[in-house]
DNA sequence: TTAGGGACTTAGGAAGTACACC
DNA sequence: GGTGTACTTCCTAAGTCCCTAA
């Protein structure tokens, strides 16, 4: 039996993708046909082949006259000092197959944790120097010696990263395995400094083609496990010891695999655009609803709708930071405000989200909304759920019925495309030069990174560059005055000898006038971006959310390269949108 | 119905590199 | 060529969501 896999995966007269691997196709001519795979997702590969991960090298000897103290006498400590004596004579060869047990970091003995009770008693200034130190004299090697290490390292990158995937050679995205280290975590993680342990091959389980070549294990070791699943897309496997979750080897984002995945995820997004304002009246009809269960889904699916909340999935407590999305949200995360700043019925949110990022937002809503809030805080502690009666699981079952493939992700990601879209729309000004366009395309950008919340630190060096920008843009003030004072001169000039000389003057004067003001604009445009940018991560946005396709129509529609929006990698991620868009895309 | 496991996407910071400017 | 800055890549934690078993 043939059926089309790409109608099937996204219902009838949905246009195939141009990137499903070649091998997948069967059968020649009109609408491609293909053996039917049985699989959920359309993921199933037929051959994998692939040479396993990259042990990642990391502890090493320390010298001997680099000290550790403890309490203020030197204490010689195997496990502090993480060298196994005498050094390792492994150390200078390449790991990624020939790493011995004795290369493991010890722990404290027994006996050493007799004697080291309290950190703060620890000194490690000695240790922290040394690699300090080492790090220096890295950054100082010469520049040949660099291109050693990167020939190294590219050595390494073809070696291990790229697999078979049904005949394509694809980039793998993390081909090496973690490092030991210790755990930090974001936020206020409780298992912060927990000792994550060195992967050793009989942790990783190889996923691949049984006609395919079996990966060597490291000599003198063994795999956990070799099996053969093609309904999964990792490459290899193992279980971390921090959390006890597992922990993949998988494709790169410019694979057809991924891409494919990517494709799908903003066709679902798109069909939202088709039912949204319907799902809106209902969940609006909803919260007069005389189920507290239907009123808190409405309430929760409003925020999810209009402020591109997560989900909030619940979380073990004690085993991570805490963290909350809207279902999850407490009543100590919201206030609420009759009036405030002139408008009624203010929401003021404030609570950590995904990476302990703080969400802080006052927003107005509609009056049975706040009236359900009211009611659903009623006779509650701070600690306690808002949404009692909801949870992640109920919430996305509901969506499943109002749409196929609808689930609270799907929200996030049609409100940051159709925010693109409709802000592009709104700011881009035909007439402006590139750069100007470009304003325009970070504006909007920025507005979806805005709505999704996604913050990044202040750069360290933001205040010096931005005073060093400042410099140059009075500098350029000074260049133009000086500038116009010398085109009134020889128009002067002009005008009394009215030579072609003179006259030849007064147009070159001019046109230095305009190229500086053209330069002068573009600082100002630089300085405004770089204002405006200052605590916002533009890349989140526009790597996950933002439908690639509704920016490259916008470049071709407006005649901006589209290298101008879209670094290398990006352009490798978004080949399959760069291979079909056309200026006339609509989301 | 719930808990836990599994597979995958999304996320910000650190490190590395390229580039502009002097 | 040196230096400061911006951009890019790497890293891996932290989410989402589905499935299965009790």
């Amino acid at each position: 039996m043939y059926r089309c896999l790409a109608t099937s995966l996204l219902g009838r007269g949905v246009p195939r993708p141009p990137f499903i691997p070649t091998a997948l196709r069967a059968g020649s001519g009109g609408c491609s046909r293909w053996e039917e795979e049985k699989t959920n997702d359309g993921v199933k590969w037929k051959q994998l082949e692939h040479k396993g991960p990259y042990f990642v090298p990391l502890y090493e000897p320390l010298p001997d006259d680099v000290q550790f103290y403890y309490d203020g006498r030197p204490l010689r400590s195997s496990s502090l000092i993480a060298n196994p004596s005498p050094p390792c004579p492994l150390h200078h060869v390449p790991l990624c197959h020939t790493q011995p047990s004795s290369f493991l970091p010890q722990e404290m003995t027994p006996q050493e944790q007799e004697i080291i009770k309290q950190l703060d008693k620890c000194d490690f200034r000695e240790i922290h120097k040394y690699f300090v130190d080492k790090n220096e004299a890295r950054k100082a090697l010469s520049k040949e010696e660099k291109q050693k290490l990167k020939e190294e390292a590219d050595k390494i990158q073809e070696e291990y990263g790229y697999c078979i995937l049904d005949g394509h050679r694809e980039k793998i995205g993390n081909f090496k395995t973690e490092p030991p280290g210790l755990f930090r975590g974001r936020g206020d993680h409780p298992k912060m400094g927990m000792l994550k342990k060195r992967i050793m091959p009989e942790d990783v389980i190889i996923n691949c083609s049984k006609d395919s070549k079996i990966p060597e294990p490291p000599v003198g070791h063994k795999w956990k496990e070799v099996r053969f699943d093609n309904t999964v897309t990792w490459l290899a496997s193992w279980t971390e010891n921090i959390q006890n979750s597992l922990k993949y080897i998988m494709l790169n984002p410019s694979s057809k695999l991924k891409g494919e995945k990517d494709w799908q995820k903003f066709e679902v997004a798109r069909k939202l655009k088709d039912v949204v304002h319907k799902i809106r009246a209902q969940y609006q009809a909803d919260w007069k609803s005389k189920e507290m269960k239907k009123r808190q889904r409405a309430v929760a699916l409003y925020f999810i709708d209009k402020l591109a909340l997560r989900a909030g999935n619940e979380k073990e407590e004690g085993e991570t930071a805490d963290t909350v999305g809207c279902c999850s949200l407490r009543v100590e995360h919201i206030k609420l405000h009759s009036k405030l700043d002139g408008q009624e019925h203010v929401v003021e949110f404030d609570f950590l989200g995904k990476d302990s990022i703080r969400y802080y937002n006052k927003v107005s809503v509609e009056k049975p909304v706040f009236k359900n809030l009211q009611l659903f805080m009623k006779n509650k502690d701070p600690g306690d759920d808002l949404f009692d009666r909801l949870s992640t699981a109920v919430l996305n079952k509901h969506l499943q019925k109002l749409m196929n493939g609808l689930t609270a992700k799907v929200f996030r990601t049609y409100n940051a495309s159709i925010t693109l879209q409709e802000q592009l729309k709104a700011l881009t000004n035909p007439e402006d030069s590139v750069a100007g366009k470009l304003l325009s395309y970070n504006r909007a950008n920025r507005a979806v990174a805005i709505l999704c919340n996604h913050q990044r630190s202040t750069p360290k060096t933001f205040e010096k560059s931005m005073q060093n920008l400042q410099t140059k843009i009075d500098a350029k003030k000074e260049q133009l005055e000086k500038a116009q004072q010398e085109l009134e001169e020889a128009e002067d000039e002009f005008k009394d000898k009215k030579d072609a000389k003179a006259e030849a003057n007064v147009q070159k004067k001019k046109k230095l006038l305009e190229r500086l003001k053209e330069q002068l604009a573009k600082l100002n445009v630089q300085a405004t971006d770089k204002e405006e940018n200052k605590q916002i991560a533009l890349g989140t946005s526009k790597l996950n959310y933002l439908d690639p396709r509704i920016s490259i129509a916008w470049c071709k529609k407006f005649g901006v390269p589209i290298e101008k929006i879209f670094n290398k990698t990006q352009r490798e991620k978004f080949a399959w949108a760069i291979d079909m868009t056309d200026e006339d895309f609509e989301f």
